[in-house]
DNA sequence: GGCGTGATCGAAAGCGTTTTCGGGACGACG
DNA sequence: CGTCGTCCCGAAAACGCTTTCGATCACGCC
């Protein structure tokens, strides 16, 4: 390994020098500085980042905690689409990222903040985290920068962000409305999500607002995949009197809703009218294609990162909640009805 | 901060001694050896990786670059599965893993030896590299242990890992064959990548093997993605005489086709058959679901995982070119023909 | 009592950097 | 000719840890 000894000899200078050279500072001659640069260049020197990071107490490094369990199954294509966009603008400041493995073995570091400690990362980014996770409390008065995705996470570095959920239910639901929709039924999930508790929220707000009857019957809860949309929906569809239209939190729970419902000997899309959530890739290429609310997984992904790398280079700023728009795509699963 | 000799200065001893302890050395005391485990539980030390990997040269992260570009489109949702299976055993081993962004600034180091050797990582990982990426030559030479995967890479330190894409394909064949078809099209890829090389290869061999006569006008090429397959597709369809089944290289240039027969009026699965590769999960979604052959994404994950802890804790090891075994799931896209 | 032995510990060097601070050289200026 | 300011440069300490190697001590044995 090359270091920075071997440049200075070579250059007939200190090592202080070439450590200059290397770092842009101003007290260097033109001359050295060049002869210095050229043999850095010759030798194919590379810093060494961990003794660097040593001294400047800083790794260049964002730690990631990504859990996709099986639970949140068909989340994940997106979190990583949401994942890559962060990375893209992280990168051009310098960072790389750093993704804790979710086995360790017994003897390393446990939890969030001891494991984060450890590796000495400048900021953490979380996606897919349970809210109820042991470790979160101490993680957010560890003062470390943080952005989380759909976690409502409070501490004094600690931003949140995600989707739009109360206004994308409402945008569903108005929609709905508007295409002669007067029962319309509603999956969330059954674990308290924040995004499920706000989907939710905005399909309660909205049906109110339209003056729309609520029927407890039209109600179910999933887990955001697909089985669970399947047996939902024959939950529904037990209710003496169906609705004619059913808002899914989740693009998967929509398909898995249209499975059940050609069991039943219905036509999703026109019998029953399906809205999902996320627009996952495959809600356009099912049949019928799916009507559903979108987010903006790459808005996501870049704000987070901006926020983060503005939580780390500015140790006074204080957090924020993010909310990024969605959009209703309008595709073959909602019939028009009545007028 | 909490370091090792604040442990030392409230246990009454070195720091050695604290460092003894803490890494297992054989000469501490019971006593001293208890007394240190309590305080640095109690003062919630973590050793500062930085600082360890400047002495002991390892840093415990493995560097993955991962590349999914447009143009590898839907491969990715695979080649996720692929690490995340990949984690699962490195990360019981005590590595996490260190995700090289693609972006950097143009003063950070460039190319992945450079890069690799800046962070230190103990070995690297590869997924969907080009085998024409500028720097591949260099960084096989640099004696970082390598596992990668669909890229043959051949060099002192790396091995690599695909699916058993030749055996696949000629699977896929047969199996149409013993539905009854003889006039059998293919759809390759047009870039060279080794997987597509070899699903042709495999393609050409079953159909020689099984005394099928080839036709050149049954034969296109697409870049694995669905758009690309709707055009091969209607590229074939422009010959005299159709081929009854076609089989493709990607699950979504599968996907793609079905499109191009159904503006043609024609019915997939009927009509034409169509036998896909991968298992995506929307193979089975799609409208008639997929016939395809399945990589086995956990197995080609644990595989390279174990590959590159062998390689790496073992310099004298050579490396090897690992074959995962694929299979045919049989589903609604191949029509019994003939007999 | 001398000596070897095994158990336990610590001093010190070293890993590759950054950063502070002081010093020398040199020109300008009074 | 002394003094001061600028411009360059390097010595040295520090970052937090590991690892070698020698020192010390108690003990048992001849």
């Amino acid at each position: 390994m090359t270091t920075i000894y071997d440049i200075a000899r070579r250059a007939g200078v200190s090592a202080t020098t070439v450590s200059k050279v290397l770092n842009g500072y101003p007290d260097v001659s033109q001359k050295t500085r060049e002869k210095v640069q050229r043999i850095t260049r010759e030798l194919g020197y590379q810093p060494n980042a961990a003794a660097r990071g040593l001294v400047t107490r800083r790794s260049m490094s964002i730690g990631v905690f990504f859990q996709d369990d099986a639970r949140m199954g068909f989340r994940h294509p997106f979190l990583h689409d949401i994942v890559a966009s962060f990375q893209d603008v992280v990168g051009e400041s310098g960072y790389d990222l750093l993704f804790f493995s979710r086995t360790t073995p017994p003897s390393a570091p446990q939890g969030f903040e001891a494991r984060a400690r450890h590796r000495g990362v400048d900021g953490l980014f979380l996606l897919g985290i349970p809210r109820t996770s042991a470790g979160l409390p101490s993680l957010v008065r560890s003062r470390i920068p943080i952005v989380s995705v759909d976690l409502d996470l409070f501490g004094p570095r600690a931003s949140w962000l995600s989707s739009d959920n109360v206004g994308g239910a409402k945008l569903a639901v108005e929609y709905l409305a508007a295409m002669g929709h007067t029962k319309i039924g509603f999956v969330g999930d059954r674990y308290g999500t924040k995004p499920g508790q706000d989907r939710a929220l905005g399909y309660h707000m909205a049906m109110q607002e339209l003056g729309l009857t609520f029927r407890s019957e039209w109600v179910a809860e999933g887990d955001f995949m697909e089985e669970s949309g399947e047996e939902a929906m024959h939950r529904i569809l037990e209710a003496r009197e169906w609705p004619t239209a059913v808002f899914f939190a989740s693009d998967m729970m929509a398909i898995g809703a249209m499975k059940a419902l050609r069991q039943k000997g219905l036509e999703p899309g026109r019998d029953i009218s399906l809205v999902g959530f996320d627009d996952v890739v495959i809600a356009r290429l099912v049949t019928p294609a799916l009507t559903t609310i979108r987010q903006n997984t790459r808005a996501m992904g870049e704000e987070a990162a901006r926020e983060l790398l503005d939580l780390m280079h500015n140790p006074n700023r204080p957090p924020r909640v993010i909310t990024i728009p969605v959009e209703l795509v309008s595709r073959d699963s909602v019939a028009r009805i009545g007028g």
